[in-house]
DNA sequence: AACTATTTATAAGA
DNA sequence: TTCTTATAAATAGTT
């Protein structure tokens, strides 16, 4: 634009093009980074030469510009499609759970048809060792919540005797006899009399969320 | 850069700044605009004005524009971060994995310390009712394959005695009596002459991928 | 928004 | 590519 005016339109001579666009590339990187700067804004700028060198320009980084940009535009989405990196994550994800769940459908008895009859045998073995382990925590859980009734029942009974020698009163008769507590075997004539909120050895309250859903 | 130059830096005022901002801007997108007609350059300038204004210019389309520099760029895919949408549903899918995962220890009888009798029990039953439909599908299976045995040994007989009809010859004694397949009971005896590639009715080789694989 | 004095950008040539 | 230079274009400050 000195010597003489000229039309714009493209330039055919190629060196005379290349030359232009040196020179003009400059000079609009140079009024992009003035304007962020004079006015405080936020900016990029990306050119690709006719020979497919790119340069570019931004106010801050590259991505934050063109974060925003794809925010406040119109198409806010339909560039945010899952990478093959987060498809395959998902997809292997989905099967672990599409597995796990057949494996507890099986533990459970359910969907056997197609097991062969040596992997019922082994399914066999697997669920009857895990039914001895259930058992054998259960009974020790039970076996541990008597003991802890007995101790209490025993300290009771003591503080009741100190209780009535304190208070001179030997006409009071004990509610519960230590000796019946102490020789017990059964399980529901001791928690019949005991609160559970009295015991911090165990929990025998159930916990939210149980975790053997009805699987269909 | 006319009755006075300027220094580049922020403009303080504001009233000023907005209007050099629109001046600028309006010259920016021109020097853009030719230089890529001039130059037959691929262009996108994207400005965010200081109050949150957004202006745009691109040569062919802005997603283009952004796509090609984010394939040329040395951050191919950093600006791919997953979505809010993306992490919450790999969340959801983890937690499940993780409560199958537990669901499956407790059936085989692991990391039962957590759970209340009350819970002991459910899962003792539970794993009860498994193991009595393996069994049960496991016998079916026995059975069936007994069943298939007998009817293969039946027909190989009579075939035998066809095939002795037809060659005249009545001293040929026969290996197998159909009457012992008929009345058979011990399933060991009858596998042990069976080969597993003659039956179609079922399929006891090991499939791949057991689907109990040991956890720790 | 328009004016205008100046600065800046740049086309053509070296 | 870079420098030079004449001139077009952009624009800071003013109205």
């Amino acid at each position: 634009m000195t010597r003489q005016k000229i039309e714009i339109k493209k330039i055919d001579n190629i060196t005379a093009r290349q030359v232009t666009f040196s020179k003009r590339r400059r000079g609009l990187f140079k009024k992009a980074q003035e304007l962020s700067t004079l006015c405080d804004a936020q900016l990029a700028l990306i050119v690709f030469s006719s020979t497919g060198k790119l340069y570019e320009y931004s106010s801050s980084s590259m991505q934050q510009v063109i974060k925003r940009h794809s925010l406040q535009s119109d198409y806010p989405e339909k560039s945010r499609q899952p990478s093959f990196d987060e498809l395959q994550r998902h997809a292997l994800l989905t099967r672990e759970i599409a597995e796990k769940t057949m494996e507890i459908r099986h533990l459970k008895g359910e969907k056997l048809e197609n097991l062969s009859l040596e992997e019922l045998k082994r399914l066999e073995k697997m669920i009857e060792t895990g039914l001895e382990r259930v058992i054998e925590t259960k009974d020790n859980k039970f076996i541990h919540e008597i003991d802890s009734l007995k101790r209490k029942g025993v300290l009771l009974s003591e503080e009741n005797k100190h209780l009535q020698q304190m208070a001179g009163t030997s006409g009071v008769v004990p509610i519960i006899d230590v000796e019946i507590l102490e020789q017990g075997e059964s399980c529901e004539s001791i928690t019949a009399i005991s609160n559970p909120e009295d015991l911090d050895s165990s929990d025998t309250t159930l916990k939210l969320g149980l975790p053997f859903p009805e699987s269909s």
